[in-house]
DNA sequence: CTGAAAGCGCTTACAG
DNA sequence: CTGAAAGCGCTTACAG
């Protein structure tokens, strides 16, 4: 009795050591209440024949896949350049999953279709629960889940007003520490290199350089990025030409930040001399760019982390904080 | 009739629709036998209902999955660093699935017990094939998948004795293009920062610096890395201990290269007129640092896309060829 | 403590 | 073209 792909069954392994299947069942699921020598019997029978359980059929009765979904709805030019964000929540999330002998199953869209196959996949019963690990504008994805009631944990306050629980880094405080410092070391004219406004992170991070300068009474100067360095490249030649006398600029991320410092060496600036360059990430590169990048430290591999032990809890039914937000912290380098 | 989740059944579209459960099965998966009006009829039933099927009883008695693994087994360090091949592989596989309408299964481990997990959950039935993008030493999961009979396609040429079909691009071509074109620009001590001497791709770039050197009678001047920006630090301040009249120096990794580039800045080296640098990868970075990376383009994600094809022939029982090998081209900016 | 039996939600020969 | 029925490989009350 083994399947087609040659696969020994429980059936198998009970007629092998000479009980029923529900007792074999019961021995690889570990049960307590089954007697010490018919374990071993079984044991040894599941050892002998390379014995695995069908995931399939455990699925069907129980119910439970073990299985989260991790959603990435991202362009290729993000994903495609080398932003630590996705890999880092990855290595978070698998970490942790990894612990709780959950499997992880990534779910990437890069087209409408994609989207649509998304929301059938996870809404189909594959999964156990959902973790989202970034969002465009107001993404109906998160709202699908929750009315068909499965666990959702979102990366980032998701921008849609369904209320979800999600994990988050203080994006304010590492922005207002930032411009703060700025201040203090006497810059005059701080400009900054926004992210994607459709991106809650993008959104969060140049409301946050707004309200800290404000306080300051110094005004604003503004150019928009999408995460990449070439954005940031292209960001800085615009804000320098629109304000020739910049001596500073926060950057929403340490790509783009990497794309500006090109710019500004191109265009015979000294950094930090004669303009200031704060970055936000804390990636490994921050450590080796010409100079070293002060930044905004965020964790993003605790990030995942967190996601994943948060929807780990839903799925056991646990309740969660609906809002976690992790520390960030002003990394000072030479650039700054 | 619908599960526990609230999901509804085969059963009760057939059940609206008046019709079998058998017709609604075969108007699902798009069986042509059925007359006009009915499928209409179980279509629309299909739609008010939100009618997705159970994956997990079609699996059990189709014996698919209509899911493939992608494994990483890897270190914290090296997918935690801004290293893009692992997104790059993930990019281009997941795409490729993704108009195949698979799902991908994403497979890490961190540790021992990680990579017996991973055995047990490939050989268990829940994919149908098996994508193995980076290995370590000769690693005994190829094997033991292929015992199973299970669809496997390798990244890079397998180092274990099992000989796999395998997809890997031309390192030796662009190793000897970088090298040659060293010579060729009249650089005398040539040295090199290899990549990990477990993993083939470190081996490989290795011994083709050596068999390019050896024909043009240099000598040849090695330190190791492991594909991390630190590594290629620590690396060519080593290089630059040994032998203090180098040249040139052929990178194994862009990030070796930009941890390279700092040290020698560090030492008051120039580049390229001190000193040429050449990396290996070209990923986006390479644009960015200062000067600009001379470096050996290796089309990673095309990598990724190629091993997906692959592996989708194999489980729809088609042939493939046993090696694939993508081209590698030298882009000539200004380190070099 | 152990087993017989029902049932999870599908697909697919087999009849008609 | 359509349906009744068997069966995929498990788990889990229910008896005993």
């Amino acid at each position: 009795m083994t399947t087609a792909g040659g696969r020994p069954t429980l059936e198998a392994v009970a007629r092998r050591a000479g009980v029923s299947r529900a007792t074999v069942s019961r021995v690889v699921n570990g049960s307590p209440k089954v007697a010490e020598e018919i374990q071993a019997r079984v044991r040894r029978a599941v050892e002998e024949m390379g014995y695995v359980p069908n995931q399939a059929a455990r699925t069907l009765v129980t119910q439970r896949t073990d299985s989260i979904a991790l959603v990435f709805t991202e362009q290729a030019n993000r994903v495609f350049s080398d932003d630590q964000y996705f890999p880092g929540i990855i290595f978070g999330v698998s970490q942790v999953l990894e612990d709780a002998d959950k499997q992880l199953v990534l779910l990437m869209a890069h087209s409408d279709a994609g989207h649509e196959r998304i929301e059938r996949y996870t809404t189909g019963g594959h999964v156990d629960g959902v973790l989202i690990a970034s969002m465009h504008g107001a993404d109906p994805l998160p709202a699908a889940l929750a009315r068909h009631r499965l666990p959702v944990i979102c990366g980032g306050r998701p921008l849609a007003r369904a209320s979800l629980p999600y994990v988050d880094v203080d994006q304010t405080g590492g922005v207002t520490a930032a411009i703060r410092y700025l201040l203090r070391s006497g810059r005059r004219r701080i400009a900054t290199i926004a992210g994607p406004q459709d991106m809650v992170a993008g959104i969060e991070r140049l409301a946050a350089y707004r309200t800290a300068l404000d306080d300051s009474d110094r005004r604003s100067i503004v150019a928009v990025g999408d995460f990449t360095r070439a954005s940031g490249a292209a960001a800085m030649r615009q804000l320098l030409a629109d304000d020739p006398h910049l001596d500073a600029v926060f950057v929403a991320s340490d790509l783009m930040a990497h794309g500006a410092l090109r710019t500004l060496r191109e265009a015979g600036r000294r950094v930090p001399e004669d303009v200031a360059v704060i970055g936000f990430d804390d990636i490994e590169m921050a450590q080796f760019t010409d100079p070293p990048l002060t930044t905004v430290r965020q964790p993003i591999v605790e990030m995942g982390r967190r996601m994943a032990e948060q929807v780990l809890r839903l799925v056991s039914g646990e309740p969660v904080e609906p809002v976690v937000v992790l520390d960030t912290e002003l990394i000072r380098r030479d650039s700054a």
